[in-house]
DNA sequence: CTAATTGCAGACAAAGTTGTCTTAATTAAA
DNA sequence: TTTAATTAAGACAACTTTGTCTGCAATTAG
């Protein structure tokens, strides 16, 4: 598995709430906990790490929760999962360097980058409201089956 | 960084045993160690999982020390990488799910294919042979600069 | 045989990740 | 204004990863 807990737990819930009808405001995290079986204080920082991000906003008190900061258009699948595993988590050095000298490259350099920029165009073209037509046509599996 | 320590120590290890000059036999664990600069009993353990996998042979006592179980030309990156972080590593879901009717699809799936099926075939094509002659000509970084 | 050299094994410790729990702060509605 | 609903904050626990330490087992050289 690529990717962390909090990653696919941010993932998921992102998802949902991009896929929730457009007269829905404020989600309760409880909701979004239950439907996706997410432990629900653990879910409540990893959202809180989110919104200080700027990809969600929240509302305390009744008839608050989350929802979503920016149109689902301006929102991509790459952004957030950089926003939780690191920013350079696609552009990092394959052996885990943090300083290299990129102008002279070891022998693995230009395959890694090769691949690194295709899972970045990939990941960056998937914005959430592309996936969220694709998920009202085809259903989006947010649960383990 | 997408790879755990175990599987970056690991990888540059195998680099460095590939790297070595043919005449050499066994390599002793703390000339990697120090070499790398990568935890003496750590590395032994992991270097341990290898041998068991039959990617390296050790040889206890004086003279002793490690080696590659095969040539270089039928080891490649991506099978180590994938014995240590799991063989469905590049392979899983992008959700983390476990089970999944691949028959029929989340609006994910498809694009994560690609990148998978792209990923496994680059680092499947970098056998230890190529990036020897590589490393030859142009050097390998296994230290942090 | 003895001594030196090496990998092997397992207990342990340190650090990071994941998850739980309790309490406080905020908001809306009754 | 009170009450219920909700996020925020932080202490803490469980688990995993990473790393350290000590001693044992095997091998070679002398
Ligand atoms: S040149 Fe090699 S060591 Fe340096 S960033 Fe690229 S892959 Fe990593
Ligand atoms: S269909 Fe969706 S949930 Fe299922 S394996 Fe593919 S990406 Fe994962």
């Amino acid at each position: 598995m690529i990717f962390s807990k909090r990653c696919l737990h941010a993932l998921r819930a992102v998802l949902y709430l991009g896929t929730q009808p457009p007269e829905r405001d404020f989600i309760p995290i409880r909701e979004i906990s239950k439907k996706l079986d997410i432990p629900f204080h653990f879910l409540t920082k990893i959202l809180k790490d989110l919104a200080d991000k700027g990809f969600i906003e929240s509302s305390r008190g009744a008839a608050g929760g989350i929802r979503l900061a920016k149109p689902t258009a301006e929102l991509n699948v790459k952004e957030i999962i950089e926003s939780i595993e690191g920013e350079d988590y696609f552009s990092g050095c394959i052996l885990g360097f943090s300083k290299c000298d990129s102008d002279n490259p070891c022998a693995l350099h230009d395959r890694w980058v090769a691949i690194k920029e295709e899972i970045q165009k990939m990941l960056g073209e998937e914005h959430l409201e592309v996936l969220s037509t694709r998920i009202q046509e085809q259903g989006l599996r947010l649960l383990e089956m």
